[in-house]
DNA sequence: CTGAAAGCGCTTACAG
DNA sequence: CTGAAAGCGCTTACAG
């Protein structure tokens, strides 16, 4: 009834113990003979090694973590981060190494680390302040980091979103646009934009930085934060149509709530882009679906979950420094951008 | 350097090991004042307790397993089965569980169950045959299966495929059409459908009953199985369009090779449904976005996640019993489907 | 080629 | 309230 042990095969073999582990791990360190008999009480008796008691021996658990920063259930429908884990399961694939999905515990994500047995983290999206950091080093496990501000000494992988963000507001500036509206990403310090760190802090620096270029700056446009679904894009829309002067163009900091504006205005008779133009970030799959396409921001998030996972079986593996990589980012226009003439 | 054991912090705050362990997981067995110190030299060290050796102890790793039947990079890409995790995901989010995405290892799942440190294990789309159930039993870990035909003492959780595809079809033949392609799904078996198991023996059985009530049969039919891809479906159309006569409906298997047939027949300037009409299966998201609006048997994959992952972790837990557990179907009438006179 | 023994880092009756 | 000791099921030098 219970579980067979590696004594019970060697019992019933009539071997010891390390025969039979040999047997399993290095067949070559014993004879034909008793390779025979010993696979042939295993069978019998339904035997495999026990994976946690081989980790516990080995030290290493052969799977890899990944952190992410909502609950498990919204990560799945979040195509940013599927498409992340699709280039995340490219790189673990090739070692048919399992992955494990780790959401927040109790709500924090630092508290979700120490119960994961896995050889190694790939985190996305945290904020990298010390108290985080030192809970990830404490682990004593490798780790990379993407989607947060770079780290002396810790594995990094970002996208150039300072540059990307520039083009899109560039973009939309240099089609007339002087009313505009920026859908931004609620953040752990709501409304100040001027402390935000990561990734939002670097996009909110392309735009500003565009902004500035036409002599305007983060004064002169509406910002309003959402969270990231469609339904946060939506609502952001209708807080932004309320301004006065109405938007003539709306710069979101995601494509998933660039979405949600598009499906609102639509919704709303709001002709786009005759009457309002949209432009988003990330480039997600949906984006060419959507009506009209979107404008955005393409970012290779697919690569970025490679090279990370890479980086990552290279640090476990012993190999590999931990370097600071910075992806590509360029501005894919579609339809949702039009000239304004004013 | 090396990461802290229980004995450093016990050694560091003077007292044993065993209080070292009650003050992380039943401080109120300890004093405070030693619970007190016993933190402080573990927040000092830097000190959490190893989860394989919590594992190795306690028996239980707190970790689901989810085996999927295809490598996890495309997995991360199939709407089915991103729906289904995020039901799987809402029931373990409220125990703050984590899960392990378990693909195959050298092109086989069964391969795969032995090496993955996990309470239980969810099954989807497996083929129940003898062997598979063995190496699953073997493993002395409860199990449920989804998507495979019901096995005795064994949880399984499957949609009413028979009824959904029976509806299906018979919308199709009440539309007047008698010309009819069917999208099949690429099996172990290819083009013996008379011995497709599982869920997709279900369908076709279900399509085949509809048939019959028409005076119909299979032969009467063109049936081309395609991967489930968008691609596949393209394929799958392109084959099923050089039959003559050429059919004026596609019933297609799952709703991605009908998004695919969708696209191919764009493509190709023949109109859905005024010259061609498609029906889907499963109902994934996307089919509301797709022009037109897909036509397709609902299944409720959320909710069968859902219940598939609670079964599992009551099982886990030692209570319920292995249930077969069957969810309705129901064909929800959108714009691909066209009434053809005859 | 084979095996006895130590060790991996915890938890948990059990005794004091 | 505290601790010595056994045990979880493997792997792996090391010795024969």
């Amino acid at each position: 009834m219970k579980r067979p042990t590696i004594a019970d095969v060697a019992r019933s073999a009539g071997v010891s113990p390390t025969s039979v582990s040999f047997a399993f791990n290095r067949p070559d360190r014993v004879s034909e003979q008793t390779l025979e008999r010993i696979l042939a009480a295993a069978a019998e008796l339904g035997y495999s090694p026990d994976p946690v008691a081989r980790s516990m021996s080995t030290g290493r658990t052969g799977t890899i973590g990944v952190l992410v920063p909502q609950p498990l259930a919204t990560v799945v429908h979040n195509p940013y981060i599927s498409e992340f884990l699709a280039g995340v399961a490219e790189a673990t694939d090739s070692q048919d190494l399992p992955i494990l999905l780790v959401g927040p515990r109790q709500g924090s994500i630092e508290h979700a680390v120490f119960d994961a047995a896995v050889d190694g983290f790939l985190t996305i999206g945290l904020e990298p302040f010390r108290p985080t950091i030192q809970l990830l080093t404490n682990r004593r496990l490798p780790y990379v980091m993407v989607d947060s501000d770079p780290v002396e000494g810790v594995a990094c992988v970002n996208a150039d979103d300072t540059t990307g963000a520039h083009e899109a507001m560039a973009h939309v500036l240099a089609a007339g646009h002087r009313t505009i509206g920026i859908l931004g990403i609620r953040s752990p310090r709501p409304g100040r934009w001027e402390r935000y760190v990561g990734t939002l802090a670097r996009r909110m620096d392309g735009y500003r930085r565009a902004l500035e270029e036409y002599g305007m700056g983060m004064n002169d446009v509406h910002l309003t934060e959402c969270t990231v679904s469609e339904e946060g894009g939506r609502r952001g829309l209708k807080r932004l149509l309320e301004k006065t002067p109405r938007p003539t163009a709306i710069v979101a900091m995601s494509d998933i709530t660039a979405l949600g504006a598009l499906s609102e205005a639509r919704d709303r008779g709001i002709h786009v882009p005759g009457e309002m133009s949209v432009v988003g970030f990330d480039d997600i799959p949906e984006t060419r679906w959507s009506q009209p396409a979107l404008t955005t921001v393409s970012q290779a998030t697919e690569a970025k979950g490679r090279l990370a996972a890479r980086l990552l079986l290279d640090l476990i593996a012993g190999g590999a420094s931990p370097d600071h990589i910075l992806l590509e980012t360029r501005l894919v226009v579609r339809e949702s951008v039009d000239t304004r003439s004013r």
